[in-house]
DNA sequence: TTGAAAGCGCTAACAG
DNA sequence: CTGTTAGCGCTTTCAA
């Protein structure tokens, strides 16, 4: 197969110039004569040349490679991040590798090797659920290959950080609620390990605390990002019937799995309990009712990430660690709007 | 950076071996013995060696990279049969290279040219929808390099493609509709210059004529695969007085945008309009009402692919082509369901 | 069982 | 402006 590549040799020796001017005709170098490099461009365009990135990236020590790794990918958060990462890569001339660690620490640590074992430039990562061991990212930041933490972040010093206002926009939306009436607030948390667990759960305590009002702890259940956590934690109140008026979820998977929860034993939405969720999507508004979120800035999260890599791809002198949060924002649609109860 | 990358040959000289036989040693080459295997590999460890890919494949010509080209990936159709291609080829050992073309002819071919120039074993690709011209293709399979197409596939003899039965899918849908009583049925439908659009047109208009009813051409409107698509078209039939009992839209998407635009009107579906689609997703159960859909398998799609697209790049003699064609079967929630008129 | 030599395709540094 | 030399880190013969 590779017999059939067309290499810088081939259009040299067509050329009878060296491969080296091939080379740097190719690139623009502005060493070779404007007719050369005409001539040279136009043969290996008709000689259909595609340059060996291989060999390339090998030679030149730089792979303009960026590695990205996330959780997973069919959640609209994951996916619209990727999204807004590719472009941004795109406009700046780097490919990206995206991996996928499936919320599984192990799987994640192997794609991180075979991400420095590509050499890219620069690595993006939201950590899986489950990563506990940091081990991994302290190697690659004394390795110096740049690292940002993007959203989902591990607690370690002197690391690169893009999140968003976890804690603010729990709080606010814990605010707006209990200014409407809610007294009754649960929230189905993310776990304790991940920093976007502990900060909604802590901007939700917060706003509670300041309106003087008791925090239950049987209505902080704590538990993974999915449809599951909100199906189960709903039912396990509902059997208990110890079911608040207002659940905030943690993200807008779990939402789902309360409404799931809430038609199959027959409560309704808004009018028996109400719900609002961290994390928006856009059919949220399709859904009945028209659910209520915590909006996150995908798009500046992606586009911030990535130009703080590259400015420390750029420049690999910095040690100073930055730490980018982005606000939220509060969307109203059919939940959390109106307090239905006396 | 690269300075403190250990190679080959750092542990080869700290072992007073030859560079060869670490190589080897590391790669569990039988000729090396078991001693001096368990020696490199522990010192390789204690170093935290990382194997150079770009060095690797370059010299045995061989990356373990598939390229992958989708024209979205925010969507769950096309972020479900993601994942799965990832899953199928991390159990392979490939990796993955994914780039997004949005639905962009151009931005697909950069990203074409791209992957054979990282040297890719192979391709898969689910064309966007303005790719018109199919010479890059041609030109791909000419270089040997395997390439499978799935799902989006061009009108092009001699290729691979992996697909799922559209027109079956789209006639059964029809048929089970005109079974329930429906007679005024319109189709939101794809490009027809997309073979998914002309396929399921025709599995549309098959329907309708097997039952003898007449296909009013008003209510075939092709437009791209999005929201915007059911929004537009739905409003230019309200607004010409002229709605169906019944809209079959091409994707889920442009059902989503027909509900949106139905509740801005204040149609109610299902009541006074029929909604159903192609392409299923997790949320649909949640509109108001659920959305009933033609299920199409994404996780055979993917695995198909991915094992076809092996079968070539592991064997470059075979010159037939496959087509594989996968069914789908109707999911019916709260629409599709009943006829509600006269 | 090990290693020396050659080369994958390209680029960087330096000479001409 | 162009070319020579050297080497990126690895694997593949082939000889020892």
């Amino acid at each position: 197969m590779r017999s059939k590549q067309i290499t810088l040799n081939d259009i040299a020796s067509k050329l009878n110039v060296s491969s080296v001017t091939v080379s740097k005709a190719l690139r623009g170098h502005p060493d070779i004569s404007k007719e050369t490099t005409k001539l040279v461009k136009q043969t290996a365009a008709e000689l259909g040349y595609s340059p060996n990135f291989m060999a390339r990236n090998l030679s030149s020590r730089k792979s303009n490679m960026i590695g990205l790794v996330v959780p997973k990918i069919a959640h609209h958060f994951f996916s619209s991040l990727i999204e807004n990462v590719y472009a941004c890569a795109f406009e700046n001339n780097y490919e990206i590798i995206l991996t996928v660690s499936q919320e599984d620490a192990e799987l994640e640590k192997k794609h991180i090797q075979t991400l420095l074992s590509m050499r890219v430039d620069g690595i993006i990562i939201s950590i899986s659920q489950s990563t506990k061991d940091f081990e991994i990212f302290k190697k690659i930041m004394e390795r110096e290959v740049p690292i940002v933490f993007m959203d989902r972040i591990p607690n370690l010093p002197g690391c690169n950080t893009v999140t968003v206002d976890d804690r603010g926009g729990a709080y606010n939306v814990i605010n707006h609620a209990i200014n409407l009436g809610y007294k009754k607030i649960a929230h189905f948390a993310g776990k304790s390990s991940t920093n976007i667990g502990i900060e909604r759960i802590f901007g939700f305590k917060q706003a509670m605390n300041d309106h003087g009002l008791e925090v239950n702890p049987g209505w902080i259940i704590e538990g993974e990002f999915g449809e599951r956590h909100g199906y189960d934690s709903f039912m396990k109140l509902y059997k208990e019937k110890n079911l608040p008026d207002l659940i905030f979820a943690v993200t807008y998977p779990v939402a789902l799995g309360i409404y799931m929860a809430a038609r199959e034993v027959g409560v309704k939405i808004p009018a028996d309990i109400d719900v609002v969720c961290f994390g928006n999507s856009q059919v949220q508004s399709f859904l009945s009712p028209p659910l209520s979120c915590v909006n996150q800035p995908t798009d500046q999260l992606a586009y911030r990430s990535m130009e703080l890599l590259m400015e420390r791809i750029d420049d690999k002198e910095i040690n100073e660690t930055k730490h980018i949060v982005l606000d939220t924002n509060l969307i109203l649609r059919g939940t959390c709007v109106k307090f239905n109860k006396g």
